[in-house]
DNA sequence: TCAAAAGTGTTTCCCATACACCCATGC
DNA sequence: GCATGGGTGTATGGGAAACACTTTTGA
């Protein structure tokens, strides 16, 4: 809807001359998360191609397009040039806007959580000649770590402050799966699942083993019985007794 | 310290002109949250002398000291300009970055959240020829009403998305009480306080009354034993059977 | 028949709630 | 004394944790 406003309003609004106080660059930076093969908590990085930080790995994102998109919509477009994910649970995060955070000039940086299964996680080696690789995320005593087999990144070599998004990130993220529907976001396939799945993601991120009967009761209660989740008329089969499938509704609400 | 980085890299930044790229103004809005003498949830509100939304109430703010400020130091000095207070409690909220949220161009707004105990706001009325005044926070059926005996402000009336803000504030501190020290930022006086007091402040934040023997269960359970409030040896007489005096430590991490 | 994983049932404990009751003060 | 608010103790219920046990499959 157009802004209403008198006549007098209007001329100033004509003459306004936002140029005339400097104004400071904002990007969105984006800590995508994903469990690896072995159910580890992992996290896209990108290799920088350019100035400043060069060769370092860094978390995706980017300059916001002033006056063409929201600031939401600029994570979501970073992420699919770099990534190629359209749809996946975004979230925001926190915003940075120390002095110095970028050597540049001052950027205020909007960060942001985004949660999506691996094999959704097509990661674009080579486009625009960045390399774009996932990492296991571990720890030791200088912090985090990141590998992924060929490669093992301490947390102070990466660029930016993008250590403390990420630390902030594994925080919030740890916070929010007790109340949030957030483990979902993280299944191969949210309309055909098996508790036991969904029990290994919550394992995964808190970092402790669960109960699987109580699991599974607080599941009924929580989920089935609310309607978030309906049980199919289906069971899978691996190993040992068939599993029932479950199918992920939600409450269509966002946030 | 200095940015460290090859002498390659160094030329790169000497010549990089942050100016080619189109940037957002960026803003801090903050929501000061107190309780009135009735113990009713209050907000400072202040009256635009400028355009847009000229005349209409808002949540003082303002623009960033580009270079010269981080975005948490903007929000401070915004606040002590307008309303003088200097130290209290601050949390970052939320950024709204959504397109037209301004009608004189992009500007992004970091929102903050700040508690106060009332006698340490004193309103600057006149300020910048600014009237500052805190509203009582109630509801009808329109939304939020916001009044302070004089004046009736109502949720549609505020200027530009602080509606949102302000609602988006009220539920983070109702989520936080819980778990959070934040009622403790409330109390007239930290060093000082009494159980009731307490229990008043929470009441008002969730809306609803509480038990007295169970409050005081938990508190000694949550915050006396874990020594983040110690017992003084102290009373206070005002009517009934005199109070003991409690003193907040807190547990001196800062989030 | 055995291992493995799914699924059920039971016991225990803690904590939140409710509420009965006692205590110390001013008037 | 008695009204008022501070403070203590106890009973109850529900949910989380721990765990014993059953079921169904593949090999």
């Amino acid at each position: 809807m157009p802004y209403q406003c008198s006549k007098e309003e209007r001329e100033f609004l004509d003459k306004y001359d936002a140029s005339k106080y400097e104004r400071p660059s904002v990007t969105t930076d984006i800590a995508v998360f994903t469990l690896n093969e072995l159910n580890k908590l992992s996290i896209l990085l990108i290799k920088r191609g350019q100035f400043p930080y060069k060769d370092k790995w860094a978390l995706p994102g980017g300059f916001i397009h002033t006056g063409k998109e929201s600031i939401d919509d600029c994570a979501k477009r970073e992420l699919k040039e770099e990534t190629g994910i359209e749809d996946a649970f975004f979230n925001q995060l926190y915003t940075f806007g120390d002095l110095n955070r970028d050597p540049r000039t001052t950027v205020i940086s909007v960060s942001y959580m985004v949660l999506i299964p691996k094999h959704k996680l097509k990661v674009h080696a080579g486009d625009d000649a960045q390399d774009a690789e996932i990492f296991e995320i571990s720890y030791d005593v200088s912090g985090m770590v990141f590998s992924n087999g060929d490669i093992t990144i301490r947390e102070k070599d990466l660029a930016f402050d993008h250590a403390d998004v990420i630390r902030m990130a594994i925080k919030r993220l740890r916070n929010r799966i007790d109340y949030e529907d957030d483990a979902f976001n993280l299944l191969k396939d949210k309309d055909e699942f098996m508790i036991s799945e969904l029990k290994k993601i919550h394992e995964t991120i808190k970092n402790k083993s669960l109960d699987l009967p109580n699991f599974r009761k607080s599941f009924i209660r929580d989920y089935v019985n609310t309607k978030k989740v309906i049980e199919l008329d289906k069971t899978i089969v691996s190993k040992g007794k068939p599993a029932k499938l479950y199918k992920f509704i939600g409450d269509d609400f966002y946030e």
